[in-house]
DNA sequence: TCTTTTATTGATCATGTGATCAATAGTCGA
DNA sequence: TCGACTATTGATCACATGATCAATAAAAGA
């Protein structure tokens, strides 16, 4: 057994580069709040990792500059920068680009970590999250209104509360799996499908059948 | 001013019947811990309530039993025992026990304290937390699936994982309102109609429109 | 091998926190 | 009005917690 070798987690392995220590704490960290929380003390972190208590202020300031580093490391590439783009263009069928748009952001945010720190940090209040859903509202959801809008042959047309109604029926597969902790589907992509569907199919949108995609 | 008056928070009133200091503890504790979370500290919510901390002690054994007693309240009577049973009542047009249900339900369970209590017990894991979603589960949303598949003409029939959507899309109106706290309808009845309508819609159940109700 | 550098530790501090208990002071019955 | 009862308080304890810092030891260079 290598006393050297990083992936051995008895080995009393100190003095790691910088900058990789920094970033095996804020590793650690999402696992250890997402499990119990964002008052989750200090100490029980270090032990967590394998190292004291003190060394994590040697890297953070203080607790409260730890945890935005864990927010910035959640909250990060999330919400892909090329899906306003892709979500408008009309070469794709509507339906396509709604079911592509969900079977990419449900394997971003059906994850533990990513589900406990967001509900955490938006009953904290954080201002990231707020950020979040705000870009969310307007680079998403937003343009996906004009699009169904646009598509629809019936009168009826959705209205921005009508989105957040699909996209919340969608990331409740998610809170119940993380955060109650409820027995869901191991693969979600096909009641993500039937929701899509069903609101399609509500405004009187062709729906090309699941072969398509 | 008289000093007796209850509804005086600055009259120093002590000696309170406990029943009735006891009742004063817990409504206080509900509201405290639904703004700062369950880690709340026991000084912040005496101070709160206008008694001292060591009081809080002597109505109940540890902060363990004080929320404890906190769950009770909040978690009690919020799903009616006659629900189940008017949901199956097939005298009643589908979409009306639907919508008078979700009418009903969302009264109980959009509100500030209800919504982050259960989510805070929900991340901790409370037990209280996973039996009223079992209850929910079997009372509610089980016997909807019947009743919607006996209803349908289509060939479609929903499972539970579609009744799952239908709930969580209405009851993610409450999660952004209140643990998300963004700007939400004020009321959501509209669009809880739409979402039932779009639900029956798929399976091919007629609708009476929105003046049967 | 020896020296320098610095990542890491262990001890410690100041304050916060749940919980306890004797002392105090409302309230009620006689 | 007076005494008994007890709800309430204020002081306090034991321990937890975030944070600090001098001492230590692992790694790199000469």
């Amino acid at each position: 057994m290598n006393k050297t070798d990083i992936t051995d987690p008895k080995a009393k392995r100190r003095r790691l580069p910088p900058s990789e220590r920094r970033q095996q704490i804020v590793d650690g960290a999402v696992a250890f709040f997402a499990k119990v929380g964002l008052e989750g003390k200090t100490r029980d972190l270090a032990k967590h990792l394998g190292i004291t208590q003190s060394l994590l202020f040697k890297y953070f300031e203080n607790k409260e500059a730890l945890i935005e580093a864990v927010y910035a490391q959640v909250y990060i590439d999330r919400l892909s920068p090329e899906w306003p783009r892709r979500l408008i263009d009309r070469n794709v069928p509507l339906r396509s680009r709604l079911l592509a748009f969900y079977r990419d952001y449900s394997k971003l945010i059906f994850e533990y970590e990513w589900m406990r720190i967001f509900m955490f940090s938006g009953l904290a209040g954080a201002e990231l999250n707020r950020r979040y859903l705000e870009h969310l509202n307007k680079m998403i959801l937003g343009p996906l209104v004009n699009e169904i809008q646009a598509a629809s042959s019936s009168s009826m047309k959705p209205d921005m509360e009508d989105l957040w109604n699909l996209h919340g029926g969608i990331v409740y597969i998610g809170i119940r799996q993380h955060i109650y902790r409820m027995p869901c589907p191991e693969d979600p992509s096909l009641a993500i499908e039937h929701a899509v569907d069903r609101f399609l199919q509500a405004f009187s949108i062709e729906q090309n059948g699941s072969a398509n995609l």
